[in-house]
Formats: structure tokens, sequence, C-alpha cells
DNA sequence: CTGTTAGCGCGTTCAA
DNA sequence: TTGAACGCGCTAACAG
């Protein structure tokens, strides 16, 4: 491939000019521009950006860690990014995780050698060293959607908690009283959020929050499967329940087919995650729906300033100050995957009593 | 960030001591190694990726073209292909193109500038003029699920015309006469193939084919929901759809639920592309379904070998011989959304006239 | 307005 | 077994 050495040589100039037109960073004689442009054109040159970076220590490149590019939430995150900073002439590094710490660290390391501009991560919720590492070396780090207990930069998220304790008021208020969750370990800060918000909205209407009832799992659709049938299978069946990701969602769904019971009939959903097949079920589902491209502007967004913030700055914290966190707002959206228990279910809560 | 001269003047050697303790290129005395090994965990030392691509010329890098990293179909297939290369020391730069040529075309010259090792492509089906820059330059190219009429490297993909012959003929067989297909438009390979598929088993079971009942759209889900819609009002509305992707099945199953149809009373369908959440519909869809891992790792496999040959031998033509063209199977997944036509059907197909 | 020179951080000859 | 010197392709000082 030709270099900018035989550029200059076949346009009979220096390097230096051939970089200058290039990067249009000094002026330059319209004729000896355009001489510099033919060769260009001539030997189809182009600069390599492997060289520039090196002198430069600028990537244009972003990495991005999520657990799982196959679901479509964090499809739609990693697109999400790619767009926007494709915009600003970056590009991205995409590396799926499974949520195992060792392929995340394997990765970090190497995004570490890559020397990328900065990071945004779904972390699995390890600790992982390195990415104190990053901070060291000055390479800003974005959480979005989750967070380890010590981040190391700013956290893009939703209000999980408020998302959790609306699914189950939901419920509540349709008269439901055993009411389940299905949700991913409490290692994810975003389980816990979630976890936390049905609890609470239980025992604000005064109910007891069962433990057995909140069925934790791991990733897999197959896990989440087990996890609901163990509940179909209660003889204290719940009458409702809450997903807290799309694959708990379809997990349940399964299950209820196995088990050959109805929802809404038997058992009421709210699931999380607003997919274009949700309202297409029989019945549409009632879920949560959450801006994934909201999010994923605020973690670009946010990254960029911090990048912008690094080069002007050198004091560590000072770029705390212009990347503060995010927390985006979830809202429910009613279909028809709730209905009154089929058993005859408690007194009917009041209404004055419900928190706003 | 240390750089290896740092690390050598700490260990108090010099720099090429060091680089042959870190890639295990020259022996080294085990005293030496070690105060080498000390000196880098000591500053925190990490080869830069940049630096070395520079005079090796090798990325270890991966460029992957797809339209849409959002459908699932691509975003499976861009785990797949992740998940192999990470195991082989590669990474990933993930590109969306939205099927936009522009787009493609930026996109291309940006993985042309960063030097990658090789591509995976699904193109947008325009001519890329710069295709043919990257095998120039020696840079493995690979086509997977589509190809553009000139390919610049091998392909791997689906049977496409028989996948569409097997959903044509599912249907043919359940008595349907008035079949329609909802595609993509047929500057896409898949759906060239998989509208000629469908045509034939018309043919080669003596039904016409009407060309008003192939609806050929764009990428999104509004487009498809027009088209199907078309489709359904249609005073001589057909009495089954083959729809050939997870975005047209779903805009068919949104136009049967506006106009109150019920699937497969009043249409049946075969979709193409099997979903987890292909099975928990009601009725549950009977799907032509492909293998993604498998399309996948013949992609990285045929890549890496490319990359392999080139290395070896430097005769352009020589790497077509080592990475031959891929063809995968599909096969039909029968569920219940396929139905006698509620219409009283025209004559019953002798079984003895189906072709195998 | 242009050319010369000196690195960026590393791998890799060639000598010792 | 080790070190010194050169070059990968480019940008950025400094001269002219």
């Amino acid at each position: 491939m030709a270099t900018i050495q035989d550029v200059a040589q076949l346009a009979g100039v220096s390097k230096a000019t051939v970089s200058h037109v290039i990067n249009d960073t000094r002026p330059v004689t319209p004729a000896t521009r355009q001489v510099v442009l033919d060769a260009i054109a001539q030997l189809n040159y182009r600069p390599s950006a492997i060289a520039r970076s090196l002198n430069t220590n600028v990537t244009h490149t972003i990495g991005v860690l999520v657990a799982d590019i196959t679901n479509p939430f964090f499809s739609g995150l990693v697109r999400g990014v790619e767009r926007q900073l494709s915009l600003q002439g970056y590009n991205l590094i995409v590396c799926n995780t499974d949520e195992d710490p060792e392929q995340e660290a394997r990765y970090l390391d190497l995004l570490l050698a890559k020397r990328v501009d900065g990071l945004i991560v779904a972390p699995s919720g390890a600790a992982q060293p390195l990415f104190q590492q990053f901070s060291a070396y000055n390479t800003p780090l974005v959480f979005v959607d989750r967070h380890p207990d010590k981040p190391y930069g700013p956290v893009i998220e939703i209000d999980n908690f408020a998302a959790g304790y609306e699914a189950t008021k939901h419920l509540i208020r349709w008269g439901h009283r055993r009411i389940a969750i299905l949700s991913r370990n409490p290692t994810l800060s975003t389980a816990r959020g979630r976890i936390s918000g049905y609890s609470k909205a239980l025992q604000a209407h005064g109910l007891d929050v069962d433990e057995t009832l909140i069925q934790v799992t791991g990733i897999t659709l197959e896990a989440a499967v087990t996890n609901a049938l163990r509940l179909l299978d209660r003889p204290d069946r719940p009458t409702a329940v809450v997903t807290t990701n799309h694959i708990m969602t379809l997990a349940l769904l399964r299950a209820l087919r196995e088990r050959n019971l109805d929802c809404p009939t038997d058992i009421s959903l709210v699931g999380f995650d607003d997919h274009p097949w949700a309202s297409l079920f029989t019945p549409p589902l009632t879920v949560i729906r959450m801006s994934i491209s909201d999010l994923s502007n605020a973690a670009v967004g946010t990254l960029l300033r911090a990048i912008e913030c690094r080069t002007q700055g050198q004091g560590g914290d000072l770029s705390a100050e212009c990347t503060p966190d995010v927390v985006l707002p979830a809202e429910l959206v009613v279909r028809a995957s709730c209905a009154p228990p089929a058993s005859p279910a408690g007194p009917t809560v009041r209404r004055a009593s419900l928190p706003t």
C-alpha cells in the first residue's frame, strides 16, 4: 500500500506538504495542492490511521463492553451508540462478555492495548481492577444500564427502583396479593434496584415480602424457565409475576405454555422491555418501557464530554464535574396481560392508601 | 502511560530484551526475565498495539459490516463471529450501515485506514468500488448472508432458493392456491433467491405466478406493514403468505391484528428466522430456520483461512482455491400457523405430482 | 508557502 | 544471551 512518502515523491513535494494537504492544517498553494491530490488519487493512497495514532495519541475508537449483543436491549444500545459515534467520526470495537468476568478482563486488557479513546461498559458486576487502570491512564469510562459497586466513571441508567415499584403497584391495583418476581441475580445493579422497588411496593401496600417468591437466575433462557416452572408448580401458586427483562418474560411465557396455564386468566404479567413482538402476543404484554436511544445518547454525550474534559483540565477529578450521572425514567405501558386474580382475592386495596 | 523504554530503564536492560521477554521470541535468562516482568508489573506497562501494528503490519482486528445490528439475525451473526474471533485473539470493529450505500462506503474507507486484517460483509447490494481496494491491498473480504453482483471474495450463505421453495411448497400442500410473498427488495441476493424459489414452487405445482402477490419493501417495519395491509385489503385476498424475514413476519402479524384477521383461520403463514418468541406466539409460527452459528463459523473459518493464504501465496488468485464459497441448508420447522384455506379451495394437489 | 528533521513505541536486524 | 541502531508511516517542530 502506498505511503505518504510515495505520494510526496510522485507529486514532487515533501511529506510535510502532503500531510498538510490531507489534514488542511497549514496553507498550501492551490497549484501544489492539486498536484498532491492527483498523486493521492493516482496511487489510491489512504493515510494509515495506525501511524497517525502513534503520534497523535488519539485513535478515534471507542470500546463497548456488553454482556450479550444478542439481547435486543443491548443490541439496541450498541446500535444507538454506534450511530451517534459514527456521526462524530468515531468507530466502535464491540466486546461481548457473556458476563464472564474473565472474558471481561481479557477484553479490557485488549482495549487498553489498543489505546481506545474511551469506553462504554455494561459491566458484569464483578470487581474489575482494570477499570482503575483506565482512569489512571486518563481514558474516560462510562457505565451504562448497570454499574459496579465502585464506579470509576459516570453512570447512565434508568430508575430501576421506580420501574420495579410501578410494575408491582400495577399488579397490586388489579387485586393481586401473591406476586412473584423473576429476575437476574442481584449482583447486577439493575436487578437489585428492580427487586427492591418490588419489595417496597409490596410493603407500602401492606403486603408481606415472601423471599421464596423472588426467583433470581443467570443469563440463559433455560435457567429462567426452570425458575419460572418452580414458581408455577408451587401449591400456593402466585397469581401475578413481574419479569425483569425480556429473557425472563419469554421464560415465563414458555413455562405457562408447558403447564397449560393462561395469561392473564391464571397468571397476570408485567414484563420489562417493550420489543416489537410484545404488543403482538396473545394477550398483548403490559411492560415497563425504557428509551434505549435516550440511554445510548446520554452515554455517548457523557463520554464525549469526558474526552473533552480530559484534554483540557489535566486534574483528574475535574472531569467528575462535567460528567454527572444520569438517571432516565421508565414508563409503564398498559396492555392486556393483567387481570384480577381468578381465586378469591383478599380485600381490595383502598385507593386512598396508594402512594403517588 | 509507560513505554517499553521506561520498562527497560527500570529493569536495567535494553528495549530489545524487554520486547523479547514479552513476545517470547528469543531465549532470555530466567533471572533477567524476572527482572523485566517485575518492572512491567510495577509500571503497569501494557505494550501499545498501535506501535506494534505499525511495524508488523498486522492489527488483529476484523471489520464487520452489517445492515442493522438490531435485527436479531445480524446480532446473532455478529455475536457468533465475535465469539470465534476472540478465541483466535482477534477483535471486532462493528459497522452498522442501515443499508445506506454512502454510510457503507464511509465505513469501508475507515476500515481501510485502520488497516483491518480482514472484513466480513453483509452488503447493501449497491456497487462498492472500495471492495476492490481491499482485495487490491491484499485484505481478505468475506461476504456473508448476502453478496453483491461481483463478489470480491468468498460468499457464505444459505440456500435461499431452496428455502423459498420449501416454504411455498408447504403452503401448497395445505391446499393453498393464492399465496403471497412479503419480501425485501430484490436488490438483495437473499430476496432474489427466496422469491425465485417461491415462483418456481408455484410453477412446479401448476400455479400461476401473480406478480402483484409479490410485495417487496425496504428495511423498516412500517413500510412492511403498509405492504402487508395492501395484501390483506385485496378483494381476492391471498389465503397464505410467506414472510421472508422476521421484520416481514412481525409486519404481517401486526397487519392481521389491525384488520382483525386470524392466523391460521384466515391466513396461513410461513415465516423466516426461528427466534425464541416464534414458538410462543398464538399460534406458534411455522418458519424456515437457519443456523446462525453455522453461518458465522463458516464466515470466520473462511476469513482466517484467507488471511493464512494471503501471507503464504503472494499470487492474488491463489486464495480463491483455499476459500471456496459455502452454501448452508435451511430447514422448515412445522408449527401451527398453517391450515387449509377457509374459502373453498381449488382441486387438491395430487401428492404424486409433488416434487421431492 | 515549503522542506528538513526528529520523534511517537515498538519489532528486528546485526554485532558483540 | 544481550545491546545498539534502524525503520514502520505519520505529525509537528523549526528553519528557510
